[in-house]
DNA sequence: CATGAATGAGTTTTCATTCAT
DNA sequence: AATGAATGAAAACTCATTCAT
């Protein structure tokens, strides 16, 4: 009736997947996260899954126990991997304004370059997060990113090349809306106003005007 | 049953929005709004719609031929319902700065004030935007705010208060983003950051950030 | 979601039912009845009771929700039909004597012509009376039963008849217990002692022990 | 792991009742007849049972064949029990009517304390007695609790204190049907009664009313 | 226009059993 | 002898839609 995750997971994420019951789990994982983040929660279909999965579809309830708790664990592994993306930028090292601009640019390809996160989230929004307040590790993982940025933006203010009178997470709020935004409502705005945010141009324009207008906001 | 029938029909066609037939219509479209924006397209229930409904089930296929041409009334309605309300402000005859700090506030106030609206836009760039794209009506309405936008953005460089070098377009996605944002994703950012984007405090810090961030941006 | 079962009963259970509506629910309840008695409510088939029917297996859930829904209202039904039948027999109007050894055959022949409601009691007793305590109409009507008894033993005690020192719910215990554990325990008590309970002869000596045992156990 | 099987192996097959495999076997035949005896044959789960066997699941099938021979083997069990508990009462060496008191008392006592026992029979009566009627070794041992009784009649009838004209089976069904029907049906006989058959004053006072009533039935 | 009843096709979930090791 | 992984068949349940009146 319970799912086996809590014992597989036993051995450390770092591990990769490397014993049969591994690679099915992950397999479907990974098949469930096309699913998901394309038709939503109630839009997927378990049986769309399992068709597209190496294993059977039985095999979804004795590893994820149902529907949901494979949603769940999707979810999981999606934040997981963005936060592990995150830590290899080694932005401690680098100068204020310079690891600023770096970090927006890294949100702002992130984003772009995994829009099935994108999608996962916006779903999660629309269940208001009922999902994600279940998986209480996510929240240190993405405290430690918010973490980041103090200590970016505190460095900068002792070097006297960032001012006063805002808060990281507000920072972290405002960078992270255009850049996902950019991502998630890319189909209403493009039937919208007609254009193709594909485009490397407008990319590259977008790129350039968020890490713009985040400088200039944050300069004395 | 036989009264209500006679009655609707003694007053003759002519007399628009205030027929009974009409105002079955409207109800389904307030009960369905809800529903789908809380649930989306897939999640929604067309028996949960009708229950809560002062018709019957058999209206909704009536009035509007199945679920999803329910669901793209809804959104055609509430994409038409934000346009009218800001066009009700009259920015153009605001000085250019003036103008521009209002239309930003007027932004976030909305998405603030009509979350279905901003879940339903969420909902639809789940579905790639797949019904809004049918709604050409659409198009001409928000390619006017962006006109309004342009206009503000005009006259102020004819004033020497905005600097060139970017695009309206562009200046309505950096507002759009964060206002949207906040409301769409406020569900997942509460649960992962622990705070709570419905205190005034921190709504009023919001809205005070991303219109000193789009001034500082625009200013030459 | 929820049946209609309130809704359809509320004109009294009187009533035959006339309704087309009526009668698919009675349809559907008969064939249940027979399907719950002889599998069980878990052995029971959903597919299996539908396909009996005349209705479709949609109809089920319909009308009673579920399967534990229309396990339940085949219960229900089954007790207002015994105590409906007992209540036609007039022992009010007996000599006490003739009114006791007539209420035992009357236990003794309901449950032999009515095996169906004593296996669904045993079921119900399988699944500890879950389903049977949410059902508090029944509680009268039992309660009545005993109430008939209580008057007769008064009245034989009254006229010397019947001694003292027993009491009437454990005396309903005595004569119920016989008479049903001779039909629900009658396949494993034939298939250890090679006996024949069906045998109008066995049945008669029964029918005559247990009014015997009775009357010789209640006399002065 | 290798270490169990090296233990067992070093003790020879000569040791009966203490094998490890005999050990296992008994595990789930312990852990089955609470499945059964609580959930019925359909309702019990395989999984369940395996789950709270110190064996896996496998075993069961190793052992037992599947779930149907695990039930048979456990309603084996069963019913040898309460035989050979039976048989240690030395019913013959009493006086006839203390020994009849003496086996009505031992037979209310069994089945109150062996619930487990009487739902299983409960349960068997619903399939029909489908599996028991394959275990022939039971009617050998059930056989030899009527010729005790029918030796205890035969003495007292010699005595004069037993009258003529009844049947020891009868007899045996008399007492049997109210010490196992108290205790198979007190679940909808409480719910319906309001009243608690576990309370020691109840059992008493039943205990005594079934002695009463069988000897008034059988005295001459 | 309006309604309660009805449905077929689909969707999630369960379960006894077997397989590879 | 033993185990975790795997499965196919079947089970319960759901849902948008339509029909008879």
């Amino acid at each position: 009736m319970q799912s086996r995750k809590a014992k597989k997971r036993s051995r450390g994420a770092a591990a990769a997947a490397t014993t049969e019951a591994e690679q099915t789990r992950a397999n479907i994982l990974k098949v469930a996260t096309e699913e998901f983040a394309t038709k939503g929660l109630s839009g997927a279909r378990v049986d769309a899954i399992a068709a597209k999965t190496l294993a059977s579809k039985r095999m979804i309830y004795y590893y994820f126990g149902g529907k949901t708790g494979l949603y769940s664990a999707v979810l999981e592994r999606a934040y997981a991997d963005i936060r592990a993306e995150e830590a290899q930028f080694d932005l401690a090292h680098m100068p204020p304004r310079e690891a600023l601009r770096r970090l927006i640019e890294v949100t702002f390809d992130y984003d772009e370059n995994h829009t099935k996160f994108v999608s996962l989230v916006s779903i999660e929004n629309i269940h208001r997060a009922k999902y994600l307040s279940k998986l209480p590790s996510l929240r240190d993982i993405n405290q430690s990113a918010i973490r980041t940025l103090e200590d970016i933006l505190q460095r900068g203010r002792a070097e006297g090349v960032f001012r006063d009178g805002f808060d990281a997470l507000d920072l972290h709020l405002l960078i992270s809306a255009f850049c996902f935004f950019r991502v998630s409502n890319r189909h209403t705005f493009e039937a919208l106003f007609d254009c193709d945010f594909a485009s490397p141009r407008l990319r590259a324009r977008h790129r350039k005007m968020i890490t713009e207008a985040v400088l200039a906001y944050v300069e004395p």
